[in-house]
DNA sequence: CATGAATGAGACTTCATTCAT
DNA sequence: CATGAATGAAGTCTCATTCAT
C-alpha cells in the first residue's frame, strides 16, 4: 500500500543537486552540460530529465536550497545574543568560503544577470540576508553592544558587502585564505559596527 | 600607397571593444552571441574575425584594458597625498559602480573560472590594485593619517574586499544605489583603516 | 534494463560509413559537408556526431576499413598457390576498380598529403599491401613460376605502381573501361614479373 | 608609346602561378587559401584577385600550363629516334617525380573529380599525352624496336598506368625514391613492349 | 597598380531535450 | 524507472571575393 517512491525519488533529486552543484562550482552554469551532471551523478540523460524539467530548474533548485538554508541558519541564530549571533554568523562564512562554494555564489551572482527565474530567487536570498542582519544589527544596537551609526538596513546592507566581498576574493585570488583571515574579518566587523 | 593606417585599425578595434563591453555586461560572456557584438559594433562578422580572432580574445582584451587602466589610476594616485588618494579612489569607485561596470565586473570574475589565461589576467589585475592599495595605506600610516593595526598587505586585501562586495552588491540588487551609499562608504573605510 | 545493444551501434556506424563512403567518392572530403552524409544515411546531423566525434574521424574509419579488408584479402591469398593468388589478386582489382572506388582511393591518397593521421594510416595500408605482395612473389620466384630479376620488394613495389597506376586511370579517363582490359593486364604483369 | 604593361602583367601572373603550385602541391586545392598563395607570393589578395578571377581559375591556369609543356615535350620527342624518345620520356619523368610535382599531380587528378572545367582540362592533357606515348609506340613497332603485342594506343594507356602509379608512388610512400628506381623502371617498360 | 578592410554565406559541431524501448 | 539514441536549432568562425582608397 505504501509507495516508498517519494523518499525514493527525493533522495535522487538531492543525488542530481549535489552533483550539478560540484559542477556548476567547477566550470559555471554555461559550460556544465547536462552530460558532465549526469556523468557526475551516474546517470543517464532521460533519466535526468525525469526529475528535473531543464538544466536550469536544477540550477534554480540549487539556489532555491540556498535561501533555504539561508533562513535556517537566521531562525537559529535569532535565538542568541545578538552580538554572538553576528560573530557567529562571520565564522560560518569563513567556514563555507571555501573554492568551491566561493565559486558558485559568483556563478548564481553572475546567472541572476540573465535569468528572470534566477535574479528573481537570488533577490529573496538576498532580501532573507538582509533582513537577518539587520535584525541582529537592531537587537546589538539596543543591547549597547554596537554603535554602527547608521541605521540597521543600511548596517546590514554593509555588512553584505563584506560578504560578497569575501566570496569573491575566494573565488578571484588564490592566495586568499579565509581561515587565516577569520581575525582580521572579525576586527573588520567589529570596527564597521563599531562594538564595544 | 602605403594606405595601411595603424590608427584607423586601433580606432575599429576600439569600437568593437566597446561594442563588446556593452554586450558582455548586458548578457554575460557564454550568452553574448558574436552576432550581438557585430550588430552593436554595426559591422559584418567576417570583419570582426578580421580585428579579433575569437570571442575569448575580445573579452580578454576588455580585461586587459581595465589592467592598463588600473595602473594609470594609481600612476596618478601615487602622486597625490595617501590618505586623499584613498578617498579619491573609493569616490571614483562609486563613480564607476553603475550597472553596466559592476555586471561586467562580475562577469570578469566569473569567466575566470572557466578560462585560464583570463584567470591570468584578472590575477594580474588584482595584483596591480592590491599593490597599489598597499602602497596608498603604507604612506597613510607613515604619516599618521591611519592606525590599520595589520600590515599594509592585509589592510589593502580587505579595501578590496570592500571594492568587489560593492560591485557585487550593485550587480545583485538593484535598490542599491552606490552614490546614495558614497557617505557610508567613506565611513566604512574610515572605520576599517581607523583614521583620525 | 542493458538496453545497450551494441550490435544496433556497429550497425548504425556501418550505415554512416557507407553512405559517407559514397559522399567522399563523389565530391571529395572538401568538398563533402557533413550534411551530405547525413542525408545519405537518412540521419540528423547530432546523431551523426553521436557515433564519429568528427567529419574527419568517419573518413579515418572509412581508411581503416580499407586496410582491414587487405588485409583479410592476403590472409586468403596466402593459402593459395602463389602465381594463382598473383592472377586472383589483379583479376579482384579489375572487379574493384568502378568508378567509386577508384574516386575513394584517389581522396584517400590526396588526403593523406594534408592530415597526418590519414597519412599514417594510409601509410599502414601501403605497407600490408606490399608486404603481401611481396610475399607471394617471393613463394612464386621460389616456385619457379616467375622470374623477376630483382628482389621481392622492388617487384612488389612495383606492382602496387601498376594498382595505383590502374585506378588513377579509371578516375581520370571516363573512357578506360577496366573489364575490357583485364587480359591486357594479365599480360602486363606476365611480363613484368616475367612468367613462364 | 610603348607599354611595358603586357610584360609586367605576364610576369606577375607567373609569380602567381609559382606560388600558388607551391601550395596547392603542399596542401591541396581545398586547403590552401587565397590568403597562402598571397602570402608564398607576397602580394594582397587585392591585387592577386586582379590577375586571376578566381582561386579555381589560378589552378586551371596550372593544369593548362602543364598541358602547354606536354605538348612542348612530345613535339621535342617525336624528332627522335622513338625508342630513344621513349627512354627519354621515362627518364624525364623520373627526373620530374620530385614529391612536390607528385603531390601536385596527385591534387589535379582529385580535383578534376570535382571540378567540370578541371575535368576537361585533365582530360584534354591525359589525350595529348596518350597520343603523343601511342604514336612513339607506333613509330618504335615499325621500327621493330618493340613487339607490344597489342594495337598502340592500348600500349600507350598502359604506359600512362605506369606514368599515374609512379607519380601516386612518391606521393605516397615516402621511401619510394624514384631516382634509385630509375634502372628498374626501364625495364618494366622494356618488359612491358617487349623490346628488343 | 596595389592595399587590406569589408562582406556574408555557409561550414562543422555542440548540446539541451525528447522519445522509443 | 532507466537507458542512450535521436533531434535540430543555433553558435562560432572561415574564406573567397569585392571595393573604397
Amino acid at each position: 500500500m505504501r509507495t516508498v517512491d517519494p523518499a525514493k525519488h527525493e533522495a535522487r533529486r538531492r543525488q542530481i543537486l549535489a552533483a550539478a552543484t560540484r559542477c556548476f562550482a567547477r566550470k559555471g552554469f554555461g559550460q556544465t552540460r547536462t552530460a558532465d551532471i549526469c556523468a557526475e551523478a551516474g546517470m543517464s540523460s532521460g533519466n535526468l530529465f525525469h526529475y528535473f524539467e531543464s538544466k536550469h530548474a536544477i540550477f534554480a533548485a540549487i539556489v532555491e536550497q540556498d535561501g533555504i538554508e539561508t533562513d535556517a541558519l537566521f531562525a537559529e541564530l535569532s535565538t542568541m545574543d545578538p552580538w554572538a549571533a553576528l560573530t557567529a554568523f562571520f565564522d560560518l562564512l569563513v567556514d563555507l568560503a571555501d573554492d568551491e562554494y566561493a565559486k558558485l555564489a559568483l556563478e548564481i551572482s553572475a546567472e541572476a544577470n540573465r535569468d528572470e527565474r534566477i535574479a528573481e530567487l537570488v533577490t529573496a536570498n538576498d532580501r532573507t540576508l538582509r533582513a537577518g542582519l539587520a535584525a541582529l544589527v537592531e537587537r546589538a544596537t539596543a543591547a549597547g553592544r554596537i554603535e554602527p551609526g547608521v541605521d540597521a538596513d543600511t548596517a546590514a546592507t554593509w555588512l553584505t558587502v563584506l560578504v560578497d566581498g569575501l566570496f569573491n576574493r575566494v573565488a578571484v585570488d588564490p592566495s586568499f585564505a579565509p581561515k587565516r583571515e577569520r581575525e582580521t574579518l572579525r576586527q573588520v566587523v567589529a570596527r564597521v559596527l563599531q562594538a564595544n
